[in-house]
DNA sequence: TGAAATGTTGGGGCG
DNA sequence: ACGCCCCAACATTTC
């Protein structure tokens, strides 16, 4: 072993130097540091990216890249099953330290439990860290450690327990241990899309990386934080805080948010509001690392049982292209393909149109979107899902049905969003758009692919036959 | 973080 | 002034 011993921190959802308590670590005890970051596709450890996630990466890690490289080290990349390649950088770089950020999948659990124990059979210091969530899923249990079932009692708990940690001080420079270690180049890796290219729209819309992550937090907190409780709902505003796929690759930390909102001036309930949101994705990950199956498996067994159509190749086609002839539901699914990102509460109607009115298995449309956002995370997009089926815990029920045409006329009154993302009805006015059947102008727009009172009703009693 | 059906109330038009 | 009807507005129930 070299005189002078290395550490490895180990990226892996923490695509990020601030705030990063495992790359803080390394540098304050124990230098020269080596940055590691693995493609490991094995499906038996995490699921293996979507596209748009992936396009999302190779820009995630470049961005990590420079700004090792700003405070003197660089990423190393490496692909292959993790338990093999990190010992073996951990060899090639002589290190005698690792350090990392927790995961919460399962198979990932696993493999760290694994390797940590190994590595220090081996005599290395290993140390893992709490980087991604604000709140370690097995310390916010009810009294017989049992994970909460319903939302407001988590997140009330968790908030009586204890304060988030301090974040802890972007380092300024480090000491860089990866001299003569070979790295991939990121495009051997093939995350972008070659043909066709359809990722010119993700690159108009996003700016990956934990930099613009920081001026995008810090713009929302001075111009939207104030009216974010009414905003947040109208998908034609930038109200919400579109921090969730910096979220999803830790370009920045729930921590960072949780204290720069609470340090916010702006009064009234919008900053609860906004906090209350970063609860749900806790209370996704306790529910995910609890079902480590939930992107395929119903919480509510019941559910196992539900009278989904045959499979509707057609139907299906229509949802993901946008040509179901409810606007608001083409406008959020083109806004998706297009983007990788859609309004939340379009997300809620989205979903709903397809589980409720096509009477499709909610798992495929969970599918598509892990393969479609940028901001697909294990735990929040199936955990979403669930919650609109009525299969999930403290899920939405069942008989909370979306109305298309309601909702568009609700929080999309005059018809902008509508407007930008469906070309075909830009011509049409407010009250006509949300109904465009026969209005004058809209060409080549499709009829309704199904008639909403009846497929209502057909969802009800197809709810009807699994309850008890 | 729903929508539709059903029930209730009260104001206004009208004979 | 009264009864009747209509209907909007709101409340409650149901799915």
């Amino acid at each position: 072993m070299p005189e002078k011993s290395s550490s490895v921190v180990w990226f892996r959802n923490d695509l990020r130097i601030d705030d990063n308590p495992a790359l803080r670590a390394a540098i304050d005890h124990h230098q020269p540091v080596v940055a590691l970051y693995i493609l490991d596709e094995d499906p038996s450890v995490a699921r293996p990216h979507g596209g748009a996630s992936r396009w999302w990466l190779h820009h995630s890690l470049q961005a990590l890249d420079e700004r090792l490289r700003h405070i003197g080290g660089r990423l190393i990349l490496r692909s292959g099953s993790s338990a093999e390649v990190l010992p073996k950088v951990i060899r090639e770089a002589g290190a005698d330290a690792v350090f990392w950020n927790r995961r919460y999948g399962r198979g990932e659990r696993d493999q760290d439990a694994a390797l940590k124990k190994s590595l220090r059979d081996e005599g290395l210091e290993v140390t893992s860290f709490a980087g991604t969530l604000l709140y370690e899923p097995w310390t916010v249990t009810k009294d017989d450690d049992s994970g909460y079932a319903v939302f407001s009692a988590f997140w009330r708990a968790a908030q009586a327990s204890a304060h988030p940690r301090e974040v802890v001080a972007t380092p300024r420079s480090l000491d860089d241990g990866s001299t003569g270690l070979d790295s991939d180049d990121v495009a051997s890796w093939k995350l972008l899309p070659t043909e066709p290219d359809w990722a010119g729209g993700l690159a108009e819309a996003w700016d990956p990386g934990e930099q613009a992550a920081l001026k995008r937090l810090r713009e929302f907190l001075a111009n939207d934080l104030a009216d974010y409780g009414e905003a947040r709902d109208r998908p034609a505003e930038d109200g919400t805080t579109r921090l969730s796929p910096h979220l999803r690759f830790g370009e920045i930390s729930p921590h960072r948010i949780w204290h720069e909102v609470h340090e916010s001036k702006v009064g009234g309930s919008a900053p609860e509001r906004l906090l209350s949101e970063l609860g749900w994705r806790e209370f996704n990950y306790s529910l995910y690392y609890r079902h480590d199956k939930i992107s395929e498996a119903n919480i509510k067994p019941e559910f196992d049982d539900f009278p989904w159509k045959k499979p509707d190749p057609e139907a299906m086609r229509a949802w993901q292209k946008g040509r179901t002839g409810l606007p608001l539901v083409d406008a959020g699914m083109r806004q998706l393909w297009r983007t990788g990102w859609m309004h939340n509460r379009v997300r809620m109607v989205t979903a709903s149109f397809l589980i409720k009115n096509l009477l499709i298995d909610w798992r495929e449309g969970e599918q598509w979107f892990w393969d479609t956002l940028v901001d697909a995370d294990p735990a929040n997009n199936a955990a979403n899902w669930q919650w609109v089926a009525g299969s999930g815990v403290d899920a939405a029920p069942f008989f909370r049905v979306f109305n298309p045409v309601t909702q568009s006329k609700k929080f999309d009154p005059a018809g902008a969003y509508i407007r930008h993302w469906v070309e075909e009805l830009a011509e049409l006015e407010a009250p006509a758009i949300h109904e465009p059947t026969d209005a004058l102008g809209a060409e080549e727009y499709p009829e309704p692919i199904v008639d909403l009172k009846k497929t209502r009703a057909e969802a009800l009693d197809a709810f009807a036959t699994i309850k008890r």
